[in-house]
RNA sequence: GGGCCAUUAGCUCAGUUGGCUAGAGCGCAGUCCUGAUAAGACUGAAGUCCCUGGUUCGAGUCCAGGAUGGCCCA
């Protein structure tokens, strides 16, 4: 005996019975060990931060990631899973500057290093417990008791020694330069970093500034029209007015056309010069061009600072030419001060004419392309803002409460824009909104700042990198030649390194005295040094020593080449580091496990994360591999695309439309969401999630696999079956189950291939079609041998065919749907078998067998589908019901050999259309429009029934409604399906007739055991009915 | 401004190497079937396959240009 299954089932519940199993008998762990010692699949698990709950995307990529390990493993890979928590980095020190209410580094400091760490360290596992029942719920396997953690001292161990790896090859370097700077977090962010912030529509001055041409210059001009009994100016567009101060030169596109145009402002003329391209859209005033020149014809002009040196304070630096220094930038001492500070007009390549005015104001402290343009033509450079963002130069001439000193950058800008105004020294000044880029974690606008970083030399590995991205399989295709392809084509270096607390330290000493720098690659090096006696010292010799901060700090030693002493630099590293060294950290390679680059745990066979981690982990993982061992680190990356709300909007908690995963779970179960996950759209679609679609692929494809399954276990439990007890049974099988079986191995091949093919959701809709075959063709077809009394070898045939096919589904579905698989396992498999595997994960998957695969039978079947199909619609034209039998089906079908697939298929047709017989024409015409016969056609396929009923037929009719009445009868009256029933009839002449004559098949049909005229003796169940206009009363009473 | 993706019925999506009279599910209306089914069948309402060119006997599919939306980058 199965267990009973109800035909209704409660996912949730069910799933709950089924984790307590895999639980107490820890099924996950026999799944991966039993398979110990069988060639490796390895998946890295990119690890998420638990300082956040998890979300509905969270749930989509732990779906996708835990399908191809359960297949694989089926398949008889070993296929460990080991779970991992980023613990690092900004968000973390975010979470606790806020719980603690603190606003600076400064503040962190005051606070204390040490306990501001501590409770990093605390608030980084925070929703861990969250992430663990969630991930254990929806049915992730991994091994959460053994994860590992970033912050682990091992972990940040590994870390230094691949940093020593990379300082060892001259990969790691310090740089002066234009770093992406977050003011308020007062540390630089790498390029990814600042990918994740940009934002657009930000609200920004856009402001047009006049710069004066020196009397030299206009005179210079001359013979260009230039008047010079009026002020003549260069005008330049900034939409940072801060940057102002730190102007130093201004730059032209010198093969582009410019213009001198008088202006009249108010009742004063000046002249404005610009690029003739952006005149319409700059000037606002009446103009008179009043003469033309190249741009080549403006370099080397020289202006007036808008903030003279000489009047404010600044320090200023000019770019040397000493190419040896590590920034070439040297303080400009008080005797080469100029009397008249100037600023030249200098060329550059990067200036366009799609915005502005063609004329870019360079300060050389902010800016890319302005550093670079001060390194070029030897600028001065000045730095009116510390590195919080606030402005440290006084303007003298304005008041105190209109000053700019100690304001920060954005609040800077009207105080600047209005000593512009008041100095005549602002043409335009307006607001546009624009993309900018923000800190990705705190939301203050970032800053391009020029100051040093250190960072990864990845640029000397790009060839490498692009040449390695060739060995990885991208799903979807495209992210491999487009955006990884792209982002890899337009490598910079990684700026690894952030002036904050919570992180892996850098491990990089540098000498107080002659500045020697040393990489250290690991404690028991580091314990080799000449200590200083410290407190951190002796921990690190007993082995005690938190690797964090402030506790390194705490570790110096004596220099090599000198005699003074090595400190910490005090910076940590960029958290995507860490994340892109877990293929060897979490196993702290290469102090442990040496071996994982032989034995199959390095690179990953498969890896799975969002789209947005194209610029973070997928890259961070790429980069690191390939700058130590030149190699992927992954050969197959399915990289899903965002998911976003019904109505297609970015989830967000402002919206409020953000789907809580724990809500779904509850409501629908994990079966259904992750089906759902796997077969609305293809991973690398962008998804839209719709709580309905849930609901639709439960009702309509899971519902209807259990349903299959419910039905099974009830026939069979009627008839005592049991598979393999019935004898040979394989000769008996019928067509039908023939091309069920085909079915299913077509199935077996596509669900393999397309897992193979790192597609489940091709795969998914596969079994989709199955299932929908499967019932509403093959049950549906086969209802009477499980139904009809005698239990013959074609009943057992039946029987067999679809325990197979449930059992095979079953495994088949594992993968997928791990719950529902599991459950149905269960029972048509252990509760019979006790040898069998105790868990469905734990079996073999399923091998297609190609040789049941019988394609002609597969059309042919099509065909009789397609037949019936029409037939029903034909009848439903002449209006005939399906239970009114007719004579004759006709079809005219153009291929011989489909015809003799026809008649060998002619029951099922016969069946389902409820004919007599079938017969063939060679004319579709011969029917068509022809009295007596209903015809539907499609293409070359005509199907005609003919309609006349006889009175055998309708008789015939007639006992099938009655049928029809009494089994609803049955069912009203809650008798169980297999009771047997006396049933009463009243009526005419014709219902007697009909009784009499169809007195066996009504019988058998509704399990009466007799068939008694008149009304019942006693109680019983009685209904009234009108039958083709003719009145019955029926009675049915369960036999004692 | 650049790269990538998407655009097929009211909604969610299929649509192989060009052969299409363009499909499915949901939803809507009606009818039917059913002792597994919250399922299913039939009929109906409904599409400029985003647009414009081109290649071809033939284009939803290939090519070029463009539009809209999304993501990513400047």
């Amino acid at each position: 005996m199965f267990k009973p299954v109800n035909s209704r089932v409660n996912y949730p519940e069910m799933e709950q019975e089924v984790l307590r199993f895999w639980q107490d008998q820890s099924i996950f762990k026999k799944s991966v060990e039993s398979r110990e010692g069988n060639e490796q699949f390895t998946i890295f698990e990119g690890p998420p931060t638990a300082n956040g709950k998890p979300g509905i995307h969270h749930v989509l990529a732990r779906v996708f990631k835990d399908i191809l390990p359960r297949y694989k493993t089926m398949q008889g890979y070993y296929t460990p899973r080991k779970a991992g928590w980023d613990t690092h980095g900004l968000p973390v020190e975010l979470e606790v500057e806020k719980e603690l209410g603190l606003k600076s580094k400064p503040d962190i400091e005051a606070y204390g290093v040490a306990e501001f760490n501590a409770k990093c360290r605390e608030g980084v596992l925070k929703y861990i417990d969250d992430w663990n029942d969630l991930t254990k719920r929806i049915g992730y396997w991994t091994d959460l008791d053994h994860p590992y953690m970033t912050f682990d001292n091992d972990y940040i161990e590994s870390c230094w020694w691949i940093l020593k790896q990379l300082w060892d090859k001259n990969y790691i370097y310090k740089g002066y330069r234009v770093t992406p700077h977050c003011p308020r977090c007062s540390t630089s962010l790498s390029s990814h970093e600042v990918a994740q912030g940009y934002k657009e529509d930000t609200d920004d001055p856009s402001v047009f500034v006049k710069f004066k041409l020196t009397k030299d210059s206009i005179e210079e001009l001359a013979s260009s029209g230039i008047r010079n009994f009026l002020p003549a100016y260069l005008l330049a567009w900034t939409t940072t007015p801060w940057t102002l101060p730190g102007n130093t030169a201004l730059a032209i596109a010198a093969a582009d056309e410019y213009v001198i145009a008088e202006v009249e402002v108010g009742e004063r003329k000046e002249q404005l010069i610009l690029a003739k391209a952006r005149l319409d859209e700059a000037i606002t005033d009446p103009y008179e061009i009043t003469g033309t020149l190249t741009g080549k014809q403006l370099a080397g002009l020289k202006y007036e600072p808008l903030f003279n040196p000489a009047k404010v304070s600044f320090d200023v630096m000019r770019f040397s030419d000493a190419s040896d220094a590590k920034t070439n930038l040297e303080e400009v001492k008080r005797s080469d001060k100029p009397k008249d500070w100037t600023y030249p007009v200098i060329p550059g390549d990067f200036v366009t004419m799609d915005d502005g005015t063609g004329i870019v104001h360079i300060a050389p402290a902010f800016g890319e392309a302005d550093y670079q343009a001060g390194q070029q033509n030897g600028l001065y450079f000045i730095q009116p803002v510390d590195l919080s963002g606030k402005m440290t130069v006084s303007i003298p001439w304005l008041e105190e409460d209109s000053d700019i000193k100690g304001k920060f950058v954005k609040g800077a800008d009207p105080r600047i824009l209005t000593d512009l105004q008041e100095r005549d020294l602002l043409y335009r000044s307006e607001r546009i909104k624009h993309t900018y880029p923000f800190c990705w974690r705190c939301n203050t606008p970032l800053l391009y700042y020029a100051k040093s970083s250190w960072y990864i030399k990845t640029t000397a590995v790009k060839d490498a990198l692009i040449k390695n991205n060739e060995r990885i399989n991208w799903y979807p295709e495209h992210i491999k030649k487009g955006r990884f392809g792209d982002w890899l084509e337009n490598n910079v270096d990684w700026a690894v390194s952030r002036e904050r607390y919570w992180g892996t330290p850098l491990p990089v000493w540098q000498c107080d005295v002659c500045g020697a720098q040393e990489c250290v690659g690991g404690t028991q090096e580091l314990k080799g040094k000449r200590l200083d006696q410290t407190d951190g010292a002796m921990k690190l010799l007993t082995d005690e020593l938190d690797l964090h901060r402030p506790y390194v700090d705490d570790i110096a030693f004596g220099c090599k080449q000198c005699s003074g002493t090595m400190h910490r630099v005090p910076e940590v590293i960029d958290c995507w580091f860490d994340s892109g060294a877990m293929p060897l950290s979490q196993w702290h390679y290469p102090f442990d496990n040496d071996t994982i680059r032989q034995d199959g745990r390095f690179p990953a066979d498969f890896i799975c994360e969002a789209v947005d981690q194209t610029r973070g982990w997928f890259y961070s993982l790429h980069a690191i591999s390939t700058l130590l061992f030149d190699e992927p680190s992954y050969r197959n990356v399915i990289c899903l695309g965002l998911i976003l709300d019904s109505k297609g909007e970015k989830m967000s908690k402002s919206k409020k439309n953000i789907v809580e995963p724990w809500a779904m779970v509850d409501k629908y179960g994990a079966d259904p969401l992750r089906w759902y996950m796997y077969t609305s759209t293809t991973p690398g679609n962008v998804r839209r999630f719709a709580e309905d679609g849930i609901k639709e692929v439960s009702r309509k494809f899971l519902m209807t696999l259990w349903n299959t399954y419910s039905f099974f276990v009830m026939y069979a439990n009627i008839d005592n079956f049991e598979p393999g007890k019935g004898g040979a049974f394989t000769q008996y099988r019928s067509d039908l189950d023939k091309w069920i079986l085909s079915e299913l191995h077509q199935l077996t091949h596509d669900i393999t291939q397309g897992l193979d093919n790192y597609d489940p959701t091709t795969a998914g809709r596969k079994a989709e079609g199955f299932v929908d075959a499967l019932s509403n063709w093959y049950i549906r077809q086969s209802r009477r041998r499980f139904w009809k009394s005698e239990s013959d070898m074609d009943k057992l045939a039946a029987y067999e065919t679809l325990y197979e096919c449930l059992v095979t589904l079953s495994k088949l579905m594992a993968p997928f749907v791990p719950f529902i698989a599991e459950e149905i396992y269960q029972n048509l498999v252990l509760s019979l078998d006790t040898d069998a595997p105790e868990s469905v994960h734990l079996t073999d998957f399923p091998k297609a067998n190609t040789s049941l695969i019988d394609e002609k039978l597969s059309v042919h079947t099509r065909t009789a589908m397609k037949v019936a199909s029409l037939g029903r619609s034909a009848r439903s034209k002449a209006g005939i019901k399906v239970r009114q039998p007719l004579a004759k089906v006709i079809l005219n079908i153009r291929s011989e050999e489909m015809q003799q697939g026809l008649i060998k298929l002619a029951p099922q047709v016969l069946n389902e259309l409820n004919v007599k017989s079938i017969d063939f024409i060679d004319d579709g015409n011969d029917v068509i429009d022809k009295e007596g016969y209903a015809t539907t056609s499609e293409g070359e396929l005509v199907v005609a029934l003919t309609t006349n009923v006889s009175q055998e037929l309708a008789d015939e009719g007639m006992a099938r409604e009655l049928v029809h009445r009494i089994q609803n009868m049955r069912k009203s009256a809650g008798f169980e399906i297999a009771d047997h029933i006396l049933t009463y009839y009243q009526g005419n002449d014709d219902v007697k007739r009909v009784m009499d004559g169809h007195n066996d098949y009504v019988k058998q049909e509704t399990l009466s055991a007799e068939l008694n005229a008149g009304p019942p003796s006693e109680e019983a169940y009685v209904q009234s009915y009108k039958i083709q206009d003719t009145e019955v009363i029926l009675a049915v009473k369960r036999q004692k």
